[in-house]
DNA sequence: CAATCAACCTGGGTGC
DNA sequence: TGCACCCAGGTTGATT
């Protein structure tokens, strides 16, 4: 679930409900939520240990600690952070607790069980984030960056969004709702597209992952900030699990494909395969 | 390099 | 109600 908006705002409640606390005690639930365990290893390093910072990086949440460790959270599908009133303590899928100074308590819970946590040393840190592509908000991050890394490759546009060496933060949510923006179809080969295209692909990726994170997020099912609250987002995308209503842009139903395996949502009309259309090459020759 | 698939786990939704 | 089956916002590694 959390893609890069759902993160960041986790990130920022963090920053403004937790960062400054010190955790007492790490109750790990799940043996499994830890990367490479070494028995006890995991607590021990959190017990007695500030927090000093949140940050984020592609769709990882970084717990910064005052020992000059890291907490890295991978929330993957189904992760939640949750720091909640004991009265709404969460009973189940639970895989670790925090347990802070103060009485309070962050829980981390995942419904599917995917989620992974290491705790890394600065060093360990920027080797693991190493092969991540660049954050899109920063600087590097332009077209002309895209064109560059990606153009001349075969592979279909989707499949590349999503992956983390070329981008990072983009999900399955928000790539669909960028490439119905930029009118371009999933299944587009990246060597076929125009300057204009690899603008607009850009110009929808900022737009799309700004307006994920205006709205907090989007929430179908698992999704919650670190107070429990829904995202709004969902009420605003356009083409995602909208099969069969209607394009805003044009009228024409949506449909549902897979591309790359994953599930996929599009107009037919506005996002033509052969790329022809208002971004489109046909019109070119 | 490109595409597909399985695996990781669990719960929710659906259809019979 | 029960149950079998399919699905999931992510990532990785094996295979072809």
């Amino acid at each position: 679930m959390p893609e890069l908006p759902e993160v960041e705002t986790i990130k920022e409640d963090l920053r403004e409900h937790v960062v400054g606390a010190k955790v007492e005690r790490a109750e790990l639930l799940d043996r499994s939520l830890v990367e490479h365990p070494k028995a006890g290893e995991f607590e021990r390093r959190l017990e007695g240990v500030d927090i000093i910072g949140a940050r984020r990086r592609a769709k990882h949440l970084v717990v910064e600690l005052g020992s000059g460790d890291s907490l890295v959270f991978q929330l993957k599908i189904g992760g939640q952070f949750l720091l909640v009133p004991p009265v709404e303590e969460p009973t189940s899928s639970l895989m670790l607790v925090l347990h802070l100074d103060g009485a309070r308590r962050v829980f981390l819970r995942d419904e599917t069980g995917y989620t992974r946590a290491q705790i890394y040393t600065a060093e360990e840190l920027s080797e693991r984030f190493a092969d991540l592509g660049p954050e899109p908000f920063s600087e590097g991050f332009t077209s002309g960056y895209l064109k560059e890394k990606v153009g001349g490759r075969r592979a279909r546009i989707k499949p590349l969004l999503l992956d983390q060496k070329v981008v990072s933060g983009v999900g399955n949510i928000y790539v669909d709702e960028l490439l119905f923006d930029a009118k371009v179809h999933p299944r587009r080969k990246a060597n076929s597209f125009s300057d204009e295209e690899w603008e607009e692909v850009h110009s929808a990726i900022s737009g799309n992952l700004r307006a994920g994170i205006e709205h907090r997020g989007t929430t179908f099912s698992l999704y919650r900030d670190l107070l429990g609250r829904k995202g709004s987002h969902q009420n605003h995308l356009k083409v995602f699990l909208r099969e069969g209503g209607e394009c805003p842009r044009c009228g024409v139903k949506i449909v549902k494909e897979k591309v790359g395996g994953r599930a996929t949502f599009l107009c037919p009309a506005c996002q033509r395969e052969d790329g022809s259309g208002d971004n489109g090459q046909l019109e070119l020759l």
